[in-house]
DNA sequence: AAGGTGTTCAACCGCAAGAGA
DNA sequence: TTCTCTTGCGGTTGAACACCT
């Protein structure tokens, strides 16, 4: 006995909108709002679909500031390090791109980015290849992180020597200790690194995409994006200790406080999103409507 | 031109979380 | 506290289109 569904499939249109529908929702929307229950909005409507269906059709395709297509390598770049960072949330990631929804991103993931993505950590992209992705934000983790990895999982990025780094776009103008690395080896490897060689992630560099098609600095920081949200605000997010070294930076800096926030994506989350409520971080949630 | 194959993306599905009774 | 209902999310599907042989 499971739960009943949300309407009888059999009554409802499925399947592709018209035109008609589309501007009978919209119409609907604009003039009274999605008044709280999509459930009840289709008959309010006039719509023979599900409400679910029709939420969906106004989330993703009706909106007014709905997006489609021609995204830019800055977006790519967006996209790429944040799910290296919290892998598959694609909410969360759409709420950083604005006019993406989560759809989109995510079919945009699995059609084109991940497979220019994966091209970038062929074996073929080695070292010495010329024209490869130079941030490790373009070379996802094959297993990325998501809401059930642990945090020890190694999809966090680390600003480092990119030695394993494969890139690929050609290389950007930052200089070493603002690319960031994909963090594989365990806490120890990273440490053994140059301290130098370790800045702050998300590196404070900026990166937007070039005229070359590479990444170049002054246009868009990480700390924008997404980490610099879950760690505003007192007291400090607990697990900022165990990175105090890194950096050589002290438990409390920005630095450091990134750093751990990265490594551990989902507790600063759950750190930020609990009692803190100044340190909420603003736009982690998803706020489409 | 026709058929096969690959790609794209809108839409659906089922589950989990949150709100409220 | 428990149950029900609704929303939000991520994974998956399948129709339409593009490209290739």
């Amino acid at each position: 006995m499971g739960r009943a569904p949300c309407c009888d499939k059999a009554s409802v249109k499925r399947g592709p909108w018209s035109p008609e529908e589309d501007e009978q929702l919209r119409s609907y929307v604009q003039s009274h709002g999605i008044g709280g229950n999509w459930i009840a909005l289709p008959q309010k409507a006039g719509l023979n679909r599900c409400g679910k269906s029709c939420r969906l059709r106004w989330l993703n395709y009706l909106r007014p500031d709905i997006k489609h297509g021609g995204y830019t390598e800055q977006e790519d770049h967006i996209i790429c390090s944040l799910y290296n960072s919290i892998g598959s949330r694609w909410s969360i990631i759409a709420s950083k791109l604005p006019g993406r929804t989560d759809n989109d991103v995510k079919n945009y993931w699995n059609t084109k980015l991940k497979k220019k993505a994966m091209g970038a950590v062929q074996p073929r992209a080695a070292a010495s290849a010329p024209s490869q992705c130079t941030s490790s934000a373009m070379a996802p983790a094959l297993s990325p992180a998501s809401s059930s990895v642990t945090s020890s999982s190694g999809d966090a990025c680390f600003a480092a020597a990119a030695t394993t780094t494969t890139t690929m776009y050609p290389p950007p103008t930052t200089p070493p200790q603002q690319q960031f690395i994909r963090f594989d080896a365990p806490p120890a490897a990273a440490a053994a690194a140059s301290p130098t060689d370790l800045a702050p992630v998300p590196p404070p560099a900026t990166v937007t995409a070039d005229g070359d098609g590479g990444w170049a600095s002054d246009a868009l920081s990480l700390d924008d994006v997404f980490l610099g949200e879950l760690t505003a605000g007192e007291p400090l997010f607990p697990y900022a200790e165990l990175f105090s070294g890194f950096a050589g930076a002290a438990p409390d800096s920005k630095a450091t406080l990134e750093l751990s926030a990265c490594y551990f994506p989902n507790m600063a989350e759950m750190w930020a999103a609990s009692d803190h409520a100044y340190a909420k971080p603003q736009g982690l949630c998803n706020t489409l409507t």
